[in-house]
DNA sequence: CCCGTGATTTAT
DNA sequence: TAAATCACGGGG
């Protein structure tokens, strides 16, 4: 089968934006993981923007710099994946530069590729929208947890694959607050999380604006 | 609504 | 060294 020659990798000078670009720049690609010989894949439809040492609600807020976050104060194009709550992975796209932390949380996809290996991989999906609509069940899905952490997106296990080259037209994004940030204080309110409009997958639509 | 679950962070 | 926290998910 023949590749179209629109599908292109997303390469380091992709990733090395402001990550409340790159998060809207990530809806409508396909997040891949290649493991144990199987593509798993899935378009990303829901993401969260993490601005870094400004921001209350990113781990990097005030300058902290830890064992578990020392990937997001790494160059642009690596994963940051951590464990919440003792349980769930949760994976971001670290933006920017090196030393300036800030990164995407991937919130959710639309199942592609191996979607028979994701049921397996989570019991409880009874449908396809069941798999990968929260960060924490796209980590599960998509095989996808610590070992991972820190690896670069431009290899071949873990990457970003390009289905458009332009951003979806604001008309088709939907915005609002994060996720569970709730102890951010004015942070919290800040628009930062964006979805695909009306997509299944999202783990929870944004309030209508 | 509540609760599991445990690494990490922060307080003492 | 101890306590609190937590970018979540599943089951009532």
């Amino acid at each position: 089968m023949q590749i179209p020659r629109s599908l292109r990798r997303a390469d380091t000078a992709f990733f090395a934006r402001d990550s409340k670009t790159l998060a809207r720049q990530l809806l409508g690609q396909r997040l891949v993981h290649v493991t144990g010989g199987t593509r798993l894949s899935g378009m990303i439809v829901e993401t969260e923007a993490y601005l870094g040492v400004i921001d209350r609600a990113a781990h990097t807020y005030g300058g902290r710099r830890t064992e578990r976050n020392s990937s997001m104060w790494g160059a642009g194009g690596h994963a940051y994946v951590y464990l919440i709550y003792g349980l769930h992975s949760c994976m971001n796209v670290v933006a920017g530069r090196a030393e300036e932390p800030v990164a995407v949380l991937i919130r959710a996809l639309r199942p592609e590729k191996g979607i028979d290996r994701m049921y397996e991989r989570r019991a409880a999906a009874r449908r396809d929208t069941d798999l990968c609509s929260g960060p924490g069940k796209l980590c599960q899905a998509m095989g996808i947890d610590r070992e991972l952490d820190g690896i670069n997106l431009t290899g071949d296990r873990l990457f970003v694959e390009l289905l458009r080259s332009r951003q979806l037209p604001a008309s088709s994004i939907a915005t609002g607050p994060r996720v569970g940030v709730d102890y951010a204080g004015e942070w919290a309110a800040k628009p930062l999380r964006f979805a695909i409009r009306d997509d299944p997958n999202v783990s929870r639509p944004p309030p209508e604006q």
